[in-house]
DNA sequence: ACCTGAACACCGTTCAAGT
DNA sequence: ACCTGAACACCGTTCAAGT
């Protein structure tokens, strides 16, 4: 017969800061970022939340840490990056194009982005290659600060969205049925989104395609900055 | 003799979902986002926390709630604004700058905004008018619909930033002193700040003054969107 | 209809104590 | 050094009860 079964032989790996944060990022990934918790993040690493705090100072602390590790993950992708001779826009582009897909898997990392006050390294890191890629396209150091400036949030890959009109489990015979209530207050967006909607009836993506628009507003950003550069 | 005091005549008016929605504006303006809970809110308003309950559902219906009436703060003043025949370029951006104002009073509401998910019609009427404007300047539907897209915050009159290099109590001196010490692992982010800077040795908001990068961001994209125009 | 008291489930965190 | 148990102060919220 086998030995009486022991439940849970996880909690042998000792704690440490890293393995505390690389939960964290687990649970957030999993359930999101309302799910973490001190006591379920102990209860994960098979620990008591207290142990936590040994590793981690407080909960401001452990969010500033995943913050981290996510823009480590950035990073450690942006850096394999070949970007040689094809230009500093096509340059700039793929890298946050890549730190997008980054923040794809992990949705709840712009949130917290947000919150976070404290400089972050690992952010630096990217923003040092990121500025290193345009003071190589020719752009002054001046430039290059009010484009960091005009990128914001963009530059590491993502852009809140203030409003989604289109959103929810409507269907676009749904959405244009309840648009057509609101016209009379409402008559510039509802004919935008009538003529929008029509433009594209069958977007799996639903009315409107965030990764088209985001590129879109980058590029746009990009093509200004490269104007001015020339002019410079 | 006088009757004897009575320390708080103020409950005497009566709760209202309005003045609920006030005095939670005004904890936020005061002492800030954090400072809002259902029970501070009651003793502002001179009753118990579960009264709340009666006029607003949750605290997830609060937050919606000062959402809006912080978007009608917005609406009341660029609904005066006059911007016959100026050019949809400064008619817009006219109004987004007014919609910033109204933010700088309440440094607590971009962030409050970011969280809500449920549509706001305050905001839908914000952006039916922005719409409109663009719409007499000669915009397609289409390419309103990839302006709003690409404004996305901005549209409301704030851009958060991801980090700021420069803040704290430092002096410019400090900053400079402290950026040496990184300037092997930085060395486009440190070289960019000095000369950045030393641009502007006294300025009063710190190394980069927020509103004009703001304007500079904004103009960057209403310039591009205006130039897509001219070419359609 | 409007408001409340007591209670519940859940937070982050402190602190003295264990090994 | 690393981890824990008990406890504290604070949340949002439910529910039955008051007027």
């Amino acid at each position: 017969m086998a030995s009486q079964a022991e439940p849970a032989p996880e909690p042998r790996i000792p704690l440490s800061r890293d393995r505390v944060l690389r939960a964290a990022v687990g649970i957030a990934d999993e359930h999101g970022i309302g799910a973490l918790t001190m006591r379920r993040l102990a209860e994960v690493v098979g620990a008591e939340a207290m142990s936590l705090y040994y590793h981690v100072s407080n909960k401001e602390a452990l969010l500033d840490g995943i913050a981290e590790v996510i823009v480590q993950e950035i990073n450690d992708i942006v850096d394999q990056l070949d970007v040689t001779g094809c230009g500093w826009k096509k340059a700039v582009r793929q890298r946050i194009l890549s730190a997008r897909e980054v923040l794809l898997r992990h949705r709840w990392a712009p949130g917290v982005f947000e919150t976070r006050t404290t400089g972050n390294p690992a952010l630096m890191r990217y923003h040092d290659g990121l500025i290193g890629l345009m003071r190589d396209g020719g752009l002054s150091n001046d430039l290059v600060h009010h484009a960091l400036h005009a990128l914001g949030s963009r530059a590491l890959g993502f852009s809140q969205e203030l409003f989604d009109p289109g959103t929810g489990p409507a269907s676009g015979a749904d959405t244009r049925a309840g648009l057509a209530g609101l016209e009379g207050q409402l008559p510039n967006l509802v004919g935008m989104l009538m003529e929008v909607a029509h433009d594209e009836p069958d977007s799996t993506l639903g009315w409107c395609d965030d990764q088209v628009e985001f590129e879109f507003g980058l590029d746009l950003i990009l093509d200004g900055l490269d104007r001015l550069r020339q002019t410079a």
